[in-house]
DNA sequence: CCTGCTACCTGATGGC
DNA sequence: TGCCATCAGGTAGCAG
């Protein structure tokens, strides 16, 4: 589900709950969460260890520990879910009657912080170092960081030969940016999912800067707008469909010039556009 | 090195 | 009402 704008209201909300606190002890239900990673790693890695801060950087939240960190990456799916205390979670989690799915859970000294995913794809992992986290350490300038310049953004474009659409989803060039806000980005500056990236005019360049940018703030508001709420396990953002010009919009009439957006695959996955307004 | 494809999982939805 | 196919906001791993 989430990309940068949803993982960074998560990372917002969550700080305040736990920044300070130390993990008394990690419960792992569902070990496929920690994968390839041992349960026991993680276990004895995290316990007894306190959270000094919470950060995000792409799609990934780091709870940077004494010693280490955590990380945790939510694929398609995942979200946190929050109990008050030790017995609601051992009351609540993974009961066949209405439980609430818990693959991962850190038990602080106020609280419990649950990592669910039901899909099995969201993992939590525990490092010495962020750098020994492959996918952390290959990803790209993060998509709202001040380092995302139109200048180093420039250059990224020309140096490359894929289509926007592939570039965009590539964490290893500018992180954060998923299926949505890429399709939403596009549609915004007015350039074809297909056009390859080395053909940008400098104007269109920037233009596509400026509409990420836009996109991907615009998006957080929305996201903070009503507050992450992990306490309710079927918590989710709303209003989001609200802000979108062409994702999931197949057949209906373009915001700005009224043609039906259409639906193509690219690298197995949707991209929605105006075939009218973007070339 | 770069790029493109598949696998990984589960659940919701829609057509027949 | 089933039953099957398709789709889902992501990325690791592998082949060419």
């Amino acid at each position: 589900m989430p990309e940068l704008p949803e993982v960074e209201a998560v990372v917002r909300t969550l700080r305040p709950l736990v920044q300070g606190r130390r993990i008394r002890c990690v419960h792992v239900l569902h070990p496929i969460a920690a994968k390839p990673q041992a349960a026991a790693y993680l276990s004895r890695f995290a316990q007894g260890q306190r959270i000094r801060t919470v950060e995000r950087k792409g799609k990934y939240v780091l709870l940077l520990l004494d010693r280490g960190l955590l990380t945790m990456h939510f694929r398609l799916d995942g979200q946190l879910v929050w109990f008050s205390n030790a017995k609601e979670f051992l009351r609540c989690a993974n009961r066949t009657e209405s439980g609430v799915h818990v693959d991962v859970a850190l038990e602080l000294e106020k609280g419990v912080l649950g990592f669910a995913d039901r899909r099995h794809f969201g993992r939590v992992h525990a490092w010495d170092s962020a750098a020994k986290c492959p996918g952390l350490a290959e990803l790209g300038l993060d998509a709202l960081s001040p380092s995302f310049t139109p200048t180093r953004f420039g250059e990224l474009l020309y140096r490359s030969k894929r289509p926007l659409k592939d570039f965009l989803l590539d964490q290893s060039r500018v992180a954060g940016i998923g299926n949505i806000y890429s399709c939403e980005s596009l549609w915004r500056a007015r350039l074809h999912p297909r056009r390859r990236t080395h053909t940008l005019k400098p104007e269109e360049a920037r233009r596509l800067h400026k509409a990420i940018v836009s996109v991907l703030r615009r998006a957080l508001e929305c996201c903070l707008h009503q507050a992450p709420d992990f306490r309710n396990p079927q918590w989710w953002f709303q209003g989001l469909e609200t802000i979108l010009r062409a994702y999931g919009r197949e057949g209906k009439p373009c915001r700005r010039c009224g043609e039906p957006i259409r639906r193509i695959a690219q690298s197995g996955r949707s991209t929605y556009y105006c075939a009218h307004c973007q070339k």
